[in-house]
DNA sequence: GTTAGGG
DNA sequence: CCCTAAC
């Protein structure tokens, strides 16, 4: 244990700053409602950490005496001969993930041994980082500038890192363990433009099992955020409610209000520097409609492949002063939709901060402790609770199971604001992004043992909740209601899309696109014949209906709807993206369907027949039965036609479109387009005919009137 | 609901 | 493909 009779000799003097800060929290906490979250957030934490050492130090100065010195805190690796023993700290830092803290040390902290090497690596220097920070933030917290000291320390903190990273770009989170200890956590990050350092960091860092997990599991290093994060925490956990052993010393949690539970620092980057565009709630809207929601989709693509895809994933963090780049941004999404992170929230304004959070696999809420101290549980949807159970050691059927939420953590959020703008705006922002979130299209799931209970009708103790060992492993999510849309189920592959023009006319099992996945759409399932008390069997089910696609473990009575191999951008989500408007807007962007040589073909017959401009007939002629071409897809197509046809073959991309067909459709388009005109001018000659006429008639009305 | 056009 | 304006 890091205690503070390990710390103290290496810092001296820290003591009284903790003291100072621990005290200064206390007199503080009356007013703390005044006090600026972002602010408070910092210095709660380190309020809660300077008292929590004081107690450890205190309380057991004198059995950690001698192990001071058997542990040299800086370079000795201190850490990892704790953690390396008979505790991992997968279940030792399960309740910081209320902070959002665990994930990091969870997914990297695995009994396997050659996962150490992360706790190795990175000495205690972390602890020097945060706790500095405390003794700077208690002495500016009166001013306006905590913002401003809090960076620099973190700046201070990030150096520090560095010294260990070595060409590795990153940074470690520090944070506190349940023992009170600081563990460092490796964080991936990515710098710069950051595309390309991938293999060069965690997972190269700290050899996994599975690098391509790791890589998947680590979404954010698409962004480059060279940060440290602040968790942020408002209360510590009365240690009256707890159990006192080690896991006692909870940091992080807070109200039960909503809690962004990372503050993080992002480098500026000038390279990417974008200054700040058009903006406006257009192009907001764009971006909320048009790209970021394709990160979603991603979430069952990763359950369905992997489901223990999002262990050791990132909690909901802040990144602060994130410069708003165009391409980071691309990236960004670009990355999601590849390596399938999670759902998200993006909200934009324009500029530079965001946040983003990357969820936990339930695999990884599972460990817990069992002595009822806060139990952190990861949704499936990067939305999580940590859960305080309050039970009585005896269950009976009429006791009650008593349960404090300790906070929910959004499911994350992506802000962009301009370096400019003011932190009241900032403020706004932030508020409607999570009023956003809460608004509407929010769920709650009940996790158990780390996966959902999804009967409702099942009583606590029927699922087990009633027992304490059970209670505490309890967590409620939040997740996106599954209103509608579940993802369409189909496939890209062009085998399986009509390839001749019979096949167009028709829509066959082979497209079984909208239609299919519609179903089974409902949030709660109906109510579950089977009684059985086995909750294990019912914790591989879902409650949401985004979890529907999920793994072979899900293939029981729910699986209604057979999944192909799906295309990623066919399992788009429904986020309650409300940004202004308070309505959720559950848009779902239809899955891409490269129109086929043969409905080329049969597009530019029709439109040779029809002309251009009547859509809807070529629609009807040629397409009547493709439901997945509405005739404004097909006005599209040939919009694209026609420009495909005029541009170089070289420059021509996707499937090739015969020549002769490219030609077919300059001629038409030619061809219609003068006939269109000169029709348009008849019509126009006849409507202005007329209106004269009428206008004339109407006057000479007028004027006998007058 | 359609059509046209920008994104 | 999406979104909107304009029919």
């Amino acid at each position: 244990m890091v205690s503070m009779a390990s710390i103290c000799p290496q810092f001296p003097g820290l003591r009284d700053q903790l003291e100072y800060v621990s005290n200064f929290k206390r007199g503080l906490s009356l007013n703390k409602k005044k006090v600026e979250d972002s602010q408070l957030c910092a210095f709660d934490l380190l309020a809660s950490l300077a008292g929590k050492l004081l107690q450890e130090s205190e309380s057991s100065a004198s059995s950690n005496a001698s192990e001071a010195n058997d542990q040299p805190i800086i370079g000795g690796g201190g850490v990892k001969c704790e953690q390396a023993e008979d505790r991992p700290l997968k279940a030792e830092c399960l309740d910081h993930g209320s902070c959002g803290e665990s994930a990091f040390v969870t997914g990297f902290t695995s009994p396997n041994s050659d996962q150490k090497c992360l706790l190795n690596a990175f000495p205690h220097a972390e602890s020097y980082s945060i706790l500095e920070r405390s003794s700077m933030i208690s002495n500016s917290i009166s001013s306006e500038k905590v913002g401003a000291d809090l960076k620099t320390v973190i700046c201070k903190s990030k150096s520090v890192c560095e010294k260990f990273t070595g060409k590795v770009e990153g940074s470690f989170d520090s944070r506190v363990s349940c023992d009170g200890y600081v563990d460092n956590g490796f964080r991936r990050q990515q710098g710069g433009d950051g595309l390309d350092t991938g293999g060069l960091t965690a997972e190269n860092a700290c050899s996994l099992k599975d690098p391509m997990e790791m890589r998947m599991k680590f979404p954010a290093l698409i962004k480059p955020d060279n940060d440290v994060e602040l968790p942020s925490c408002r209360e510590p956990v009365p240690n009256a409610s707890i159990p006192r052993r080690r896991n006692d010393t909870k940091l992080g949690v807070r109200d039960d209000d909503l809690n962004f539970s990372r503050c993080k620092k992002l480098l500026t980057k000038p390279k990417a520097f974008r200054p700040p565009q058009r903006i406006g709630d257009r192009r907001i809207r764009k971006l909320l409609t048009s790209k970021y929601w394709k990160v979603a989709p991603k979430l069952k693509e990763c359950e369905l492949s992997k489901p223990a895809f999002f262990e050791g994933g990132m909690k909901p963090h802040y990144r602060k002063r994130k410069l708003c780049y165009s391409r980071e941004r691309y990236q960004h999404d670009t990355f999601y939709k590849r390596k399938c992170t999670d759902r998200s929230v993006v909200m934009t304004s324009d500029g530079g901060f965001s946040s983003e959070s990357v969820c936990n696999s339930p695999d990884m809420s599972l460990a817990g402790d069992k002595n009822g101290t806060a139990v952190m549980l990861h949704g499936a949807n990067g939305v999580s609770s940590s859960v305080i159970g309050h039970q009585s050691p005896f269950h009976s059927k009429d006791s009650h199971v008593k349960l404090s939420i300790k906070s929910f953590r959004i499911p994350e959020l992506f802000i962009e604001i301009p370096e400019t703008a003011t932190v009241g705006s900032l403020k706004r922002t932030v508020l409607e992004a999570v009023s956003a979130v809460l608004g509407s299209g929010l769920g709650v799931g009940v996790l158990l043992h780390g996966m959902k209970v999804r009967d409702d009708n099942r009583t606590l103790l029927q699922t087990g909740m009633a027992s304490k060992e059970n209670l505490d492993t309890l967590g409620f999510s939040l997740e996106p209601i599954p209103v509608q849309a579940p993802p369409p189920l189909c496939t890209e592959d062009p085998a399986l899309l009509p390839c001749d023009t019979s096949q167009l006319i028709s829509s066959s099992p082979t497209t079984p696109i909208i239609d299919s996945g519609i179903s089974d759409a409902l949030p709660d399932p109906p109510p579950s014949t089977n009684l059985d008390t086995n909750t294990e069997s019912n914790h591989e089910s879902v409650s949401s209906h985004s979890d529907m696609v999920t793994d072979d473990t899900l293939s029981d009575s729910r699986a209604l709807v057979a999944v192909p191999p799906i295309d990623v951008e066919a399992l788009a989500m429904v986020l309650p993206l409300n940004l202004k408007s308070k309505r959720s807007e559950l848009v779902q962007r239809r899955t891409r369907r490269p129109f086929s040589v043969s409905e080329v073909e049969a597009l530019v017959h029709a439109v040779e027949e029809v002309g251009t401009g009547r859509w809807r007939d070529v629609k009807l002629r040629s397409f009547e039965d493709a439901d997945h071409r509405t005739y404004v897809d097909l006005k599209d197509k040939w919009k694209t036609l026609v420009h495909t046809a005029r541009i170089a073959p070289q420059q021509r991309r996707g499937e090739p479109v015969p020549q002769e067909l490219l030609d077919r459709v300059l001629a038409a388009h030619a061809y219609w387009s003068q006939h269109q005109a000169k029709q348009h001018n008849k019509n126009q000659a006849a409507i202005l005919k007329i209106t004269v006429a009428h206008a004339v008639r109407n006057g000479v009305e007028d004027n006998h009137s007058i």
